[in-house]
DNA sequence: GTCTATATGTTGATAGAC
DNA sequence: GTCTATCAACATATAGAC
């Protein structure tokens, strides 16, 4: 009977841990320097192996890049997403989004940074943004989410409690007053002459700040 | 006497058309490709010259990354911050900002990708845009800019007309409702399942709604 | 000024020992 | 699985002819 250890093992000869260790290092160094500047010796050492050990685990440079971006990507919108998409109210919804985004981006100032980098750079990229926040096609993500919202938005218009404004700008003016000053953040520090401790009061401002600012915005 | 053509110039080995060719289509590789993927040899082509001109004319590509960057810098902020610093009302200004960014990156829809991806990757060329937008220091732009539309805010506040809102919370959120959109190209287009012309169909749709989106999320 | 040809240095990737 | 040593392929930069 031949020895065996995992059935579900499919690459059985990969040590888990350091497969983590090494993605965690490429993340690092991929989301500082871009794809194109990343190099490979600068991942091994930062996973404290060696540089032969990467293509072991991840054949080349390419896929390696691949799996950190895939990553990468599923973090950012899947939550949103999910918020948008549920049963709560609106209002409730653009509060909870934006508490949810600013305390991700505070822990993880530089990934839209990355991510806005990549996609620009690497347009390949963009099939995989949509597979990794979902397995379905594109135009289901929109439909699931927007069809929800341009009904609670009509209920609100109806109500006159609100003005007329479709799904995908309300969507886009939410995510842009939330995301684009991480962004935009080496600018912003430059102009508003701020350090990292003065960015992150600034932040901690606008999370008051922006649900009221949003909610207002859309009142008749 | 000595035969001379033109005093001023500094290097009179310099074919002024020729370097602008050059710069235009180093332009165009660095926004497609970013600093480190960007090629000599496909800059040299898309100029119609030869490699080594390239090096003749700026020495490295260190410095015509450079020499491209600051042009770009200097295409984006100058006449917002002309616009927000100048003696028209609050609302004009609003208005005028959201007409020029949109017009601008209509015709540049790769600019604010391109300088977040530098800005993100190369922290040393944060001194380089503060100096491409003037040649003040960092905490000259804010002050100019700033204490008038602080001024201008607390007018309107004492009038009853607009909610209190600090000046850097304004600027950062006009512009993240202008600028956002187009450095997050890519990935609207996939979300949103548009191509280039659905795009542009959204943003002239903004156009018209984000002025009064921005000027009554501020009403007391 | 503009070219061809080439030197010089990196970088991703592989071979093979342990 | 993990390492050392090395290859082959560029990419930047320069030398030198025209």
């Amino acid at each position: 009977m031949v020895k065996r250890t995992r059935r579900r093992a499919v690459r059985p000869t990969h040590d888990e841990r350091t497969e983590q260790r090494i993605l965690e290092a490429a993340h690092a160094v991929f989301v500082r320097r871009g794809t194109a500047g990343a190099r490979m010796q600068e991942i091994a050492q930062e996973a404290a192996v060696n540089q032969a050990l990467l293509h072991y685990y991840f054949r080349s440079k390419e896929r390696l890049a691949e799996a950190v971006f895939r990553r990468a990507a599923g973090e950012l919108l899947p939550r949103v997403i999910d918020v948008l998409g549920s049963d709560a109210a609106l209002e409730e919804k653009v509060a909870r989004v934006v508490e949810l985004e600013l305390d991700h981006l505070l822990r993880a100032p530089f990934l839209p940074g990355y991510l806005i980098s990549e996609l620009h750079h690497h347009p390949e990229r963009v099939p995989q943004l949509i597979s990794a926040i979902t397995g379905l096609a594109p135009g289901d993500i929109s439909s699931k989410v927007f069809v929800k919202l341009r009904a609670q938005i009509a209920g609100r218009v109806e109500a006159r409690t609100m003005r007329a404004i479709t799904p995908d700008q309300f969507v886009v003016n939410l995510l842009a007053l939330c995301v684009f000053p991480f962004a935009a953040r080496p600018m912003l520090m430059a102009l508003l002459g701020i350090d990292r401790e003065g960015f992150e009061r600034f932040i901690e401002r606008r999370r008051a700040e922006l649900t009221p600012f949003f909610l207002k915005a859309l009142r008749p």
